[in-house]
DNA sequence: GATGAATGAGTTTTCATTCAT
DNA sequence: AATGAATGAAAACTCATTCAT
């Protein structure tokens, strides 16, 4: 179990260069091993065993430790957002965007508590997944708000809070803390920090969003 | 430097016993050393050296370190928390004392960002943090739902989100990363997830409030 | 076997601090190893194994394998040194001093040929040992210049010769090439280095002096 | 900087086959490596990356490290026997020919420092070298003591005088721990070991003598 | 209660060497 | 001959924890 079944891949993958494709095999082994026993209780020498390596191939890919957490941060964050991406081109609105964005988050804690918490203690430990993030929801955030659909005070805050507060919902779903509508109340406080009525944050929040297939197109 | 300026003591502390001095002078030797080198890259040994006695004698109080941890937890959540205590017999609505509440924590960030750090790796290591912060920020909600001052879908949605978007707030100030009015912008997006006013929350987030002293009252 | 047999102390030792005694042991035990394997080849667990304590342990007294090694180089020094003090007390002359100092190195590669290859590897690799022994050596070619014994262009090419030519007698010896009269030729070499004449050169290479016993006082 | 200067070949070298091109190469990326790092800190990787090609390669040429070490050994000799070969030729006495021998090898250590380190760390890890220089030395003894130039005990006494001596003058050099003079104050002192006067001896350790050029032939 | 030396299992890391391409 | 990824065995070093004093 590395990924969620529904961020595998089914189109089968290219053929890559071996340096790639080893690079590949190790972070899906580190995703495993990072769920299975967290981040910090993780060795090297598990991660290699996972892949299928020696240690001596894990250090020939990555200088250290830190390096595959890094790696693992980017995959993580590019693999829902390549899932992600066909559906994507369906929601034209900036709130429809991030409240699928959230939602995507949310619902994959429901799915893979183990996941969930891997990407918490990844965004905690390491600067790349926050980094690369805040990339997506800021570009969201902006199309939001050319359009007038959001009013706030400043980007910074609306990332922060858009980002802290679906983390702490993916951690209280993910530790089975939560009710089962806690993403729906989640998106909604999100929407309304950003300025919609509750009434518009409310619809949406539960509203059916394509998240990881363009179902409206099929 | 262990504890921020503000949050260090005034009052001669009562005499308390030896058992009970040694601990606190541990916890806040462990404090110093883990803002310095994260909690983490500490050791035992670097606590002992803080506190000005061997590792024999760190284990005589505290079993693990592990333990060291949450007895840092508890301190640091306690120790915000009784300093502010006369503050907050003045603030009369929930909403004022949320918005006290998460000055507190956005302005140590900006006066003492290693602490800050440590409060974050702290919350994300160790669950006692998250649950004792949980129960204060829980009373002052309710205070103001109570009042009819929020209006949310529920509890635990504006819990996550009131704690998520301070913490990230509070990691954006300390990295430096954030323009120096942050504070009163997350405090303001806050504010309007709670269904206050964008006028209200503006205002709240922005004026003069008691933090760490009782004013007011003197 | 560590040092060889007429280096080792025959009083009993004085009870030492237990910090000290595990640092004799452990460079007692280094010594061992290092000549057994040669010090390139030495493992720190060897040198643990040899004195019965874990690597840890080891790794409590010396940060680093490099630190044990001068570590033996400055025993080896002084052991040699401490052993020969009576017997140096009845050498009045520089150049019997000098004589006296060589031929103990050069019959030490004798009677001990793989301790001799341990003390030329550790003066290959680490400053301390030929920095201790110059010492000694610069003492008695000073007794033997104020004494007009000698005649040299300069101190430091003197004992650059001295130094040289017995390690490189010592190596030949203890590699088994030398002829058996091999220390006493390099003794006359040096000496007439140091300006005696090849006659009394000679004469002091092969008069039998005090070595490590004061023989001649009891 | 793999050689001094002064040991470049300068005449274009004869063509030679491929596989022993490469081999130079990789003898002169050893020389380079291993005067940067030292010998033992020097990796494969290093040495390939230094002569451009991968360590596949190196191992294509040398089946082990230690046999690098060796080629290079015999490289330094040789490459200074044969820059010294005109010049030799000039030379009548066996006197010269080990003064400027010595001096040669003194010189390198003022102009090459790092050089002359790795030809004391070569010699001490390589018995190679040591044998090979003997030779050289060896017959410049033999013909000074043909030539009763020399009156010496033993001549392998005499070869472990100069040998050691200069590599000790060297070391004190290279580590600039010398007085400017100290070369010619060691190759004094080493002609006196082997008989000289103490005039003849100045004489000859600082007469300008031919050291990598036939001067006198020009 | 305090000490601090010792533990020892564990981890990261290194590198000479091999080998399929 | 060259490549360079992979190996794997080992080595250094760390550090939470124990325990005799």
């Amino acid at each position: 179990m590395s990924l969620p079944d529904i961020l595998r891949r089914r189109d089968a993958p290219p053929r890559l260069p071996k340096r790639e494709r080893t690079r590949r095999q190790l972070v899906a082994a580190a995703i495993a091993a990072f769920s299975r026993h967290g981040v910090a209780d993780t060795t090297m020498q598990q991660i290699a065993d996972a892949a299928g390596v020696t240690t001596g191939t894990v250090y020939n890919h990555y200088r250290a430790k830190s390096e595959i957490v890094s790696a693992v941060a980017v995959s993580i964050a590019h693999a829902i957002r390549e899932r992600s991406a066909p559906a994507r081109t369906v929601l034209r609105t900036g709130a429809e965007q991030i409240a699928a964005g959230c939602r995507r988050y949310l619902g994959l804690a429901e799915s893979s508590p183990s996941w969930a918490l891997l990407v918490l203690e990844v965004a905690a430990v390491d600067p790349t997944f926050r980094k690369t993030i805040s990339g997506f929801v800021l570009a969201e955030l902006r199309r939001g708000l050319r359009r007038n659909e959001f009013s706030v005070v400043s980007e910074a805050a609306a990332l922060d809070l858009v980002i802290g507060a679906t983390m702490e919902g993916m951690r209280r779903i993910a530790l089975g803390q939560a009710h089962k509508r806690h993403a729906a109340h989640v998106i909604t406080a999100i929407l309304r920090a950003l300025g919609l009525t509750t009434a518009r944050a409310e619809r949406l929040a539960t509203k059916p969003l394509p998240l990881f297939t363009a179902e409206a197109e099929r």
